[in-house]
DNA sequence: GTATTATGCAACCAAGAGGTTGCTTATCTG
DNA sequence: CAGATAAGCAACCTCTTGGTTGCATAATAC
C-alpha cells in the first residue's frame, strides 16, 4: 500500500472514530433520534424533555456538531440545531462494506467457541 | 407507548451506545479491522504492530469484549480474541432503519442552511 | 422600558479513559 | 530444571467527559 493511501486511510479512521464516539452516549443518541425525525429545534426545546440542565444539553449538541452530525444556526435569540445525515450515512456504508466478511467471521467464531 | 415498550427501548439504546462508544477510538477500530478479517489472535500478536504497550491493547480488547464485539478464550498460556459480528450487524440494521428518514432530513437541512 | 426568555461563558468538580511501569504467575521450550 | 514467553494484576498518572452552578448578555414581549 502506498504512503498516501495509508495516510488517507488513517484520516478516514480518525473521522469515523469521532462519529462513533459522538454516538457513544445515550443522551446524544436520544438527541439524534429527536432531531433526525423532526424539524430543527432550539436548545430550550431539546432540553425540555430531559432531566439534564440546558448547559449539559448544549455541550452534547456541540459534541454532535464537531462530529458533523448536527449543524447549528443562530436565529434571533435562539440557537437552532438540525440533523445532518451524511456522517451517519458514511458509517452505514462502512458497516455495509464490512458486512461482506460477517458470514466468514461468524463461522470462525462458531469454530472458536466450540473447539 | 406502553411502559414495557419504553423500558425495552431504553435498554436497546443503552446497549447501542455501548457498542458505538467501543468503536469510538482509533486503536479499537484498528483492532476490529484486524480481527474482523482474520483468524482469532492473541494479545501478543495484536500488540505486535502497535506503538502501544501490551497492557494498553489488553484494556482496549476488554472494552470491545464488554460491548460484545469480540470474544476471548484462554488456550494454553495465550488469550485468544475472535471477532463477533452480531453487535455491528445490529448497528447496521439500526442505521438502516434510520436511513429511511435521511432524504427528508437532508431536504430539511438544505432548507435550514439556506433560509 | 422593564421583565422574561434563550443563550453564552467560565469555573469548578468527580469520575472515567487511556496509558504507563513494575511485579507475579502460568505455560512452553531446550 | 532454567530460561523465555504470554498474560494478569495493581498502582499510578494525566487528560477528558459529563455534569453542575453562577453570572453576563442579547432578543422578545408586554
Amino acid at each position: 500500500m502506498s504512503h498516501k493511501n495509508r495516510k488517507h486511510k488513517a484520516a478516514k479512521r480518525q473521522a469515523r472514530a469521532l462519529v462513533f464516539a459522538a454516538l457513544g452516549d445515550e443522551t446524544r443518541l436520544g438527541l439524534v433520534a429527536t432531531l433526525s425525525s423532526g424539524e430543527p429545534a432550539s436548545i430550550a426545546q431539546l432540553t425540555a424533555g430531559s432531566p439534564l440542565t440546558r448547559q449539559a444539553i448544549t455541550k452534547h449538541l456541540r459534541v454532535l456538531e464537531s462530529a458533523g452530525i448536527v449543524r447549528s444556526l443562530h436565529v434571533g435569540r435562539e440557537s437552532l440545531f438540525a440533523f445532518d445525515p451524511r456522517p451517519l450515512s458514511e458509517l452505514h456504508d462502512y458497516l455495509d462494506r464490512m458486512s461482506r466478511r460477517w458470514d466468514d467471521a461468524l463461522a470462525r467464531l462458531k469454530n472458536f467457541v466450540e473447539e
